[in-house]
Parts: C-alpha cells; sequence; structure tokens
DNA sequence: TGAATCATGTAATAGGTTACATGATTCT
DNA sequence: AGAATCATGTAACCTATTACATGATTCA
C-alpha cells in the first residue's frame, strides 16, 4: 500500500471543511499563497482518483443546482481517520531541519480538525525542537566560518535567520493559543 | 534536450571549486546544511552521469595515490558556461515567491564563481522583489484575515514573517558585500 | 457568434525514492 | 578474521511536469 503524500494531505485537509470539486481545489493553490502546490490538472486530478480509490473520498451525493459540470467530492470517515493519523503523527527533529513547509500545511488544519489543545502541544513540540536546533546550527556555523567562503557563511546565517524567525512565530503563535509561551 | 535540475546544478556549483567524487558530493549533502538535497546514491550517480552525458564534467585524468576506488569528476569548459548561465539568469518573482532555496543555492556558488559585483547586483534585485513581494502579501493577509481560521491566518503570518528575515538578511549581505544597503 | 473561462481529464516523460547489489579497504 | 565503512552503481516504482484534448457555458 502506497503512503499518502503530501498533495494527498493538503487535499484530504482541504476536504475536511467542504466537498468541493477538483477545480475549487486547484483555485485554492493558484489564489492563495498556500504550500506551494502544483495547480496544474496533471497533478490534481491523479491525486484525487489515488484518495477516490482508496475510499478516502467520495463523490458528493449531492445534486447542486448549478448548470456547470461538476464533480464535487467529499471526505469518508476513512478518510477523516487517516488525516488525523497524519496530523497527529509526532514532531521529529528531521521535520524542523527539513520539512518546515510540511509542518506548516499540518498547523494550518490541526486547529480544525484535532481542537485547540492539540494544536497547542504540537506548537509547544514545535518550539522545543526549534529551541534545540537553532543553537546547534548556530554552533556548527561559528565552527565552519572559517573553512567557508564569504556567500557559503552567510547562506548558512540566512537558514539560521529563518530558524529564528520561525521560532518567534511560534512563541507568538502560542500566545494566541492561550498557553504559556517559552 | 532536457533542461539540468536543480541537483544538477548543485552538483556543477560544487564542483566549480574542485575535482569530486560522487561519494564526496554526497557527504557534502549528509555533512552539511546545504539545501536539504537527497544524498542517496540513486539520486546523485544518475544526477553525474547525465552531466557527464552532456559533457558538463569529465572524469578526472588524474591519477589520485590513494588506494580506494575513486572516480573523481571534475567540470569542464562547457558545465562552467552552463552553471554561469544559470546563476546570472535574471530574479523573478516566482522566485522569490515560491523557490526561496534555489535562489539561496545560487548565492551560495555566485561569489566564487561570478564574483562580487554580480552577486551584490544580484543581492540587490534579491532585495527589490522581497520589498515589492512583502508588503502586497501583507495586504493579502489583513485583506482575508476574516474570512480564515485562526490557524490559516497565523499561517500565512508564519510565511510573512519569514520574507521579513530574509529581507534583513539581504540587507547584512549587501552590507558585507560593501554596497549601499536598503 | 466568437472568445474566454469553467471543468475534467489523459499521455509521455523523466527524475527522485527506496531498496538492493557488489566489492574493496580499513579498523579492531 | 570479521565488522564497519568506503565507493559506486542498478532496478522498480511512483509522482509531478508539461502538453494536449474536450466539451459546456457564460460573456461581450
Amino acid at each position: 500500500m502506497q503512503s499518502i503524500t503530501l498533495l494527498g494531505y493538503a487535499l484530504l485537509g482541504l476536504l475536511h471543511g467542504k466537498a468541493s470539486s477538483g477545480y475549487d481545489l486547484r483555485k485554492t493553490f493558484t489564489e492563495t499563497p498556500m504550500g506551494r502546490f502544483s495547480d496544474s490538472p496533471g497533478a490534481i486530478y491523479p491525486a484525487l482518483r489515488r484518495l477516490e480509490e482508496r475510499k478516502l473520498i467520495t463523490e458528493s451525493a449531492i445534486v447542486q443546482p448549478t448548470k456547470r459540470r461538476r464533480k464535487a467530492l467529499q471526505i469518508t470517515p476513512e478518510g477523516r481517520v487517516a488525516s488525523k493519523a497524519w496530523l497527529r503523527r509526532p514532531l521529529e527533529r528531521a521535520d524542523v531541519t527539513s520539512h518546515m513547509t510540511t509542518l506548516m500545511l499540518k498547523f494550518a488544519f490541526m486547529d480544525g480538525v484535532l481542537g485547540e489543545a492539540a494544536t497547542l502541544r504540537f506548537l509547544c513540540s514545535f518550539q522545543q525542537e526549534l529551541n534545540a536546533y537553532i543553537p546547534s546550527l548556530a554552533s556548527y556555523i561559528r565552527a565552519e566560518s572559517g573553512r567557508l567562503p564569504r556567500s557559503g557563511q552567510l547562506a548558512l546565517e540566512s537558514g539560521w535567520r529563518g530558524y529564528r524567525a520561525q521560532a518567534q512565530w511560534v512563541a507568538h503563535a502560542i500566545s494566541v493559543y492561550g498557553g504559556t509561551a517559552k
């Protein structure tokens, strides 16, 4: 059994809210700064078909009064289970170091699907991992700074600044969710 | 003629400096926080073969005194041309909004390959694009903030903070390169 | 009526992931 | 001598990209 791709989880996350057509979902990707998924039909329609084959989504039975041809898709109970299981997967170090966009995608859906408490827990472990990683990256940069050319050093610094900004954001988000920051 | 992949350009960039084996290049990806490329042999060796087929790299004739079997690869003049052409490609809006890692990869190699002046020019257009994009993202967030759930709003904000951090970095980098920031 | 957009799809291609394979050399 | 690591590769599979195809409907 092939595992669900990130695009698949993104689609499931969007369908948690309301039944949508492939076209609707495509528009979400084109019109919003969401996740940077491809809005090409060659990516989305096959992805939807795969989800349908696994019975994680189905064609909505509701007849829409619109004139246009439209295949509305809705998430099934199994789909919700799969999506929730993904959202609940514990966060690991590697997620922070190389899959930040995935983490943000998870976060964006988490509140609506798992609720406030789970989201707050997620943010706290996110913060923990960031607080562990940032100093280690900093010391790596300090150690390498001699060996690296100026541009390589600056490139690393850019990464470091990015993580710091993310850490500040997490602290902010935690406070928004009513947690105790830091 | 297929275009060169990002991994291909990364390999060319590394080979600008000195001839290396596939194993050396792999280690660079595993051991440094560089670009987040896969260090799997299934990615790197085929990529190297493709570059070799296009005569952008060749097996180094220099016989190394090491005992171990080792295939050292060096960049050819054509390879340098291709790499430089890529590094010189003018920066577009889409690069900033969805290919930041590519831009940082370019930057990391640019100094050594194209020189200081070109790098400074690159940084300035980078700054220009960021300064144009950040406010537009901010106003998008402001406009959508009502319609979006809390988590969606925060996710967008995270993106915004990331771009701001990048802008601060660019200003810093420009000053390091002796340009007049902002 | 013609153009644009809505809306869903397919086909060819190619690159990455995962897993496997192989043998030499260094280390203990 | 056996284990770990060096070092290079291959094969199956799958997904995304790109381009094309199709027809209906709204708009000017």
